[in-house]
DNA sequence: TATGAATGAGGATTCATTCAT
DNA sequence: CATGAATGAATCCTCATTCAT
């Protein structure tokens, strides 16, 4: 019997010949372990911060032994990297198959809202972004990336629209060609405000988006000629 | 847990050797080496974050040995909540001492925002106000420090300009009366962003605040009648 | 707290790789390398006091890394109480099936404090026996173990076997119904002795203890009519 | 005004002149100061033990600050051992002025446990004992001299005693010319029991000392002849 | 692949001791 | 003599990482 290349040999007799269904099985498997880490990963994060979470707690939550992570991920950075990653390519994916918006801005501007309130704000990707938010700044190449693959192309997208609709007549103003972060401001301000001070004095996230975006094209398009 | 620094409580009756005038400048040497202690800890937390600074670092920046930090603080959770809480004293000290705005809306804004670019964006209390952001969901009692004694504050104060100014007929809607937040927005996120993107993609934080008061007082004064 | 050292609760579903015989192995190696910890413990903790006792050393001396220590014992607090509750559980069995002596008050005494000489002044359970009277009294957990455990138990026998030697006219005395310490006190004695001034002067205690017995059941004895 | 040897000088200008009666109080006071370091410390070891007390809890419960204790005691093993030290002194000099017995040996058993309890058990004495018996290991130099200064003094005038008892045909045994140890050791015992066991189970440590004599000398005077 | 005991560098904290005032 | 801030060596404890099974 020749070696595979990966070394998974070694192993009980019980599963020497298994066929390429049980290989199969295995796979699907051991893909199920990365995942159920990768939620362990952002549980613990999450509550904890990157420096502070344990190792042990992730394994203990993603019912795996500890040793199980390092077969699946180099060390904690690289955990914490893939994490980030992993939530981000759904949304990039997303985002390069969406039309290239070829709507009024107005209604491109609500449907941002609208998907960031559901994928985002109301999943656990609001997890993730806040991670970005407090950790970003100390893991410089995850920073990078997210700017590169998320926040540059957003921009990029949004300046487009912008521009189309100025040039259309649409609003009078280009503001959001020189601050497209006027639009996202406070979805970020209500991730932050969740998780600082919501059990203080609850705060309507999508509704302030609404009202901050009635207010800001109101704006916008009284400006026009 | 209030606890002063210095555990100067239940002093020994007498107090030979050492006159009133040697006595004062112990104390000030004494304050002084706390304030180093907290510069220092103020540049490692925001540096690090608070899980990854390490004590050895602050004492070592501050001048001091290890042993003085215990000096003049219980612990590192003391001591970062003591950082906190002397970087807000004065940033209270001067809300409180501010005459109650009696100015049109539009311009208490605009001296808002001065303000916050001035005092805190341009100076280390940015620091501190990120450290808020992120540390803030692991210390929810600084969290709730900081929630009653200056966002619940400033909403209020905010509040009130507004809702007088509505009445005056300065603006036509109420809007800043239920998303106050609004206002800040914008500055939140130069913060965050400065931490995280300013080197791939520089941002006028000041300036971007100012459009945005322009275009978010367009509206509200156009919705008068 | 009782919490057992490993903590193997919730142990993962799959128990992929490794057979039952090698988990075996495992098993077994880590219980010896528990065994290696305690014995140094032991000694350390006999040598120095338990304050004084560096864990640092106990590890060295079991021939294992620090934090190893610490895979088995929650903290060095929970190594000294199992230290000497480990030592406990042998007298406490060998207690438990010891016949509920039916012989005469005379004999049982000589045995018992044959037993005493033999299963703790000859052995390292004497070490056992001086940390619980020189630490005890820091570890009032651990004193009322001990009472409750063995001092309590030892003294109902030796009453009950008092009281019936009474009623046989056997003695003719209730001194060692009130006071059933009385018949072990040498011991104690000689215990502290050896530690401390031993080298000054060498005492028998064995000697003494039988000596002090012949002349205690010489007066018990003689007041029986 | 010549310095004197010891450097008192350097006082403020206040005291400069003082006489002889204000030299005086200054000695009292210090002398008071010393009690009281030593009163505190005996607080602290007795409860902490040696190791474990600091000298932090010392001053302030001697209510002097931690420099001070350095004023009069060379380091803390110093304090410990003066300590010790300064106990022993009225117990050497009692014995020493008391009448070298020439008493029965009955009688001057019993003046011996009397003042025992009086003078021992029933003081803070009792600590300094328990102190000598949990440290005295980690503090030869301390055992010894307990043992040259008190234990083996009384050891020798007891054996005297004794001797010159069987001599008179007081007693018909030498146990206590072998083993001296036993008359006291039912009070060790006491010393003991109270410091882990009372709390569960009280005992009249007197009561069982003056019951252990009776039958001691029961079997001690039936063996003339 | 999965396990979990073992490792040991790293970091927080304590506390006896010093010393300038 | 008295003070108490400052010191830093000493220790406990944590936790990412390794590796034999």
């Amino acid at each position: 019997m020749p070696k595979p290349a990966t070394k998974r040999s070694r192993r009980p007799a019980l599963q020497a010949g298994a066929g390429p269904r049980a290989r199969n099985r295995r796979l699907e498997k051991s893909a199920a372990t990365r995942e159920a880490i990768l939620a362990a990963a952002l549980d613990e994060f999450a509550a904890r911060g990157f420096a502070a979470a344990r190792l042990d707690d992730v394994a203990r939550r993603a019912g795996v032994a500890k040793g199980t992570i390092y077969v699946h991920f180099r060390d904690k950075v690289t955990l914490f990297e893939e994490l980030v990653r992993s939530a981000l390519v759904p949304v990039i994916a997303a985002a390069e198959s969406a039309p290239i918006a070829d709507m009024p801005l107005r209604l491109f501007a609500e449907r941002l809202i609208e998907t960031f309130v559901r994928e985002i704000y109301g999943t656990r990707r609001k997890d993730v972004l806040r991670l970005i938010i407090t950790e970003g700044e100390r893991f410089p190449q995850l920073a990078h990336i997210y700017y590169r693959e998320v926040i540059a192309r957003a921009l990029k997208v949004l300046r487009a629209v912008v521009q189309r609709a100025v040039a259309r007549g649409e609003i009078g103003d280009d503001a959001l060609l020189h601050f497209p972060q006027l639009l996202i401001a406070p979805g970020l301000v209500g991730v932050i405000w969740d998780a600082l001070f919501a059990r203080f004095e609850p705060l309507d996230v999508a509704a302030m988006m609404r009202r901050h975006l009635d207010l800001l094209f109101e704006a916008l398009e009284r400006r026009r000629t």
